[in-house]
DNA sequence: GCCAACGTTGGC
DNA sequence: GCCAACGTTGGC
């Protein structure tokens, strides 16, 4: 069974469209240690809301992993590497492509007005930029925006 | 633009 | 190792 995750970008630096318009992404750039572990525990075809944080702040579409976690290309330069190099800490990344676009965002209003939802991490750890979602979370999401998924 | 939450840093 | 200061994120 897959596990559920939800990812957070803001729309102005990584956008669901140009996820669309890409094909797949690499999703980097994450440093924070706990984000960074959930990353790490994602698996090849784990499904993953796709949130706009900041503007728009709805879930919009739902990604699938295509990588699993692998070295996180922006560490390996400048400041990032120096810091990895001597403290021991390192990144990682994963590889996401588009599932399927909901077909209504579900505006994090909704999600809040939500009795289901009112425990979702994201709201309650809403400064992490990748966390776990359950199994009835991620299909309540996936109904209020009025979408089937794909097989 | 402000503020709350919270992770990180640095002085001791 | 504690804790205050600071920086960043994200909602409003």
């Amino acid at each position: 069974m897959p596990a559920f995750w939800l990812i957070k970008s803001e729309p102005f630096k990584y956008a669901w469209s140009q996820l669309v318009a890409d094909g797949k992404t690499c999703w980097d750039g994450v440093r924070n240690y706990e984000a960074r572990n959930n990353l790490r525990a994602m698996k090849t075809g784990d499904l993953c809301l796709f949130y706009h944080s900041n503007e728009g702040k709805a879930v919009v579409g739902v990604a699938r992993v295509v990588r699993e976690a692998y070295p996180d290309p922006t560490a390996s330069d400048a400041a990032d590497a120096v810091d990895a190099a001597e403290e021991g800490g390192d990144w990682s990344a994963v590889d996401v492509a588009p599932h399927v676009a909901l077909a209504v965002p579900v505006e994090l209003a909704t999600i809040k007005a939500t009795p289901a939802l009112a425990e979702m991490q994201l709201l309650r750890r809403s400064r992490l930029s990748v966390v776990p979602v359950t199994r009835r979370e991620f299909d309540a999401i996936v109904k209020l925006g009025k979408t089937k998924l794909p097989k």
